[in-house]
DNA sequence: AAACTGAGCAACCGCCGTATC
DNA sequence: CGATACGGCGGTTGCTCAGTT
């Protein structure tokens, strides 16, 4: 399908917001409400595309919005979403309240991936990104899409196409999870309206990361490492260290769960 | 003190799915 | 039924600033 740019870009501000701006975003949103993105710039006297503006006040003007200071608990968080749900930032931001994609994204690739391969995990990203992130970034500009950014979800492997993969309606498998100690202390009392660790496998299948995401790394990280060790990527190396603990998988699960209702 | 380097993060870009016409 | 608009998402870029040489 066609589709337009969202702007014409002619006379439009861009970079950074200024105070008058945020006033003016935040004053006719409050008198407004959200949406009608499109028009939104012009009506409230801003040269700026609805893009940029939806950008800003769900990012930051947004009321609600908590800014740095990922505390330990929600660093813990984001890393089992993300097993679960790979890069989709805005379902690992609906868990985690007054926090946006955009932060955890950027929090992800800049500290937790780093963590994780400071802990000797190794964290796959099929496509680029992993470069971007751990080498630092620039270069290759506009080599964008088509890669496939993320290979959980988004499927494609390694190389150019793209399958994706939607949110996963479950089917059976067999279970083949990792136990992952940390996680059972992580897991905060999920509800348990879960059933068939089957089933549950499915998911994480469905998923795309099942079930390679938690591998235990045989040399352990201690206690000191990062989540206490155990968040390992990617790649499973055999059906034995995966293991058939389910409790994390149940907790988890549950969440998944929870996920999936709420989206 | 200046130049250089790298990390962090705000913002942009392009694509997608859905709604509407 | 196709075209377009819209909202949203994830990947990437590029600016800024702190740390290092």
């Amino acid at each position: 399908m066609g589709r337009s740019p969202c702007c014409s870009k002619v006379g439009l501000r861009r970079g950074p917001w200024s105070a008058k701006e945020d006033n003016l975003l935040t004053n006719y949103i409050q008198e407004h409400g959200e949406g009608q993105w499109r028009s939104l710039p012009k009506k409230a006297g801003l040269l700026r595309c609805g893009k940029s503006c939806r950008l800003r006040w769900m990012n930051y003007l947004r009321p609600g919005i908590k800014r740095g200071n990922i505390s330990q608990d929600e660093e813990d968080l984001i890393v089992r979403l993300h097993g679960l749900l790979g890069n989709r930032w805005s379902l690992i931001a609906g868990r985690l309240p007054g926090r946006t994609d955009n932060e955890i994204k950027n929090y992800w690739n800049t500290h937790l991936l780093k963590k994780l391969r400071t802990a000797g995990i190794e964290v796959s990203r099929p496509g680029k990104v992993a470069a971007a992130a751990a080498g630092k970034k620039k270069k290759n500009k506009k080599q964008k899409k088509g890669g496939g950014g993320d290979g959980v979800l988004k499927g494609n492997g390694s190389e150019g196409e793209k399958t994706k993969i939607y949110l996963p309606k479950p089917t059976r498998v067999s279970p083949a999870i990792a136990r992952v100690e940390s996680y059972d202390s992580l897991a905060s009392g999920a509800s348990s309206s879960s059933s068939n660790p089957g089933e549950k496998a499915a998911i994480y299948a469905a998923v795309g990361w099942a079930p390679a995401i938690f591998d235990v790394d045989g040399a352990g990280a201690g206690e000191d490492d990062f989540l206490g060790g155990g968040y390992v990527l990617p790649a499973i190396d055999s059906a034995d260290s995966i293991s058939s603990d389910v409790d994390m998988l149940e907790k988890v699960y549950d969440e998944y769960l929870q996920l999936l209702q709420e989206n």
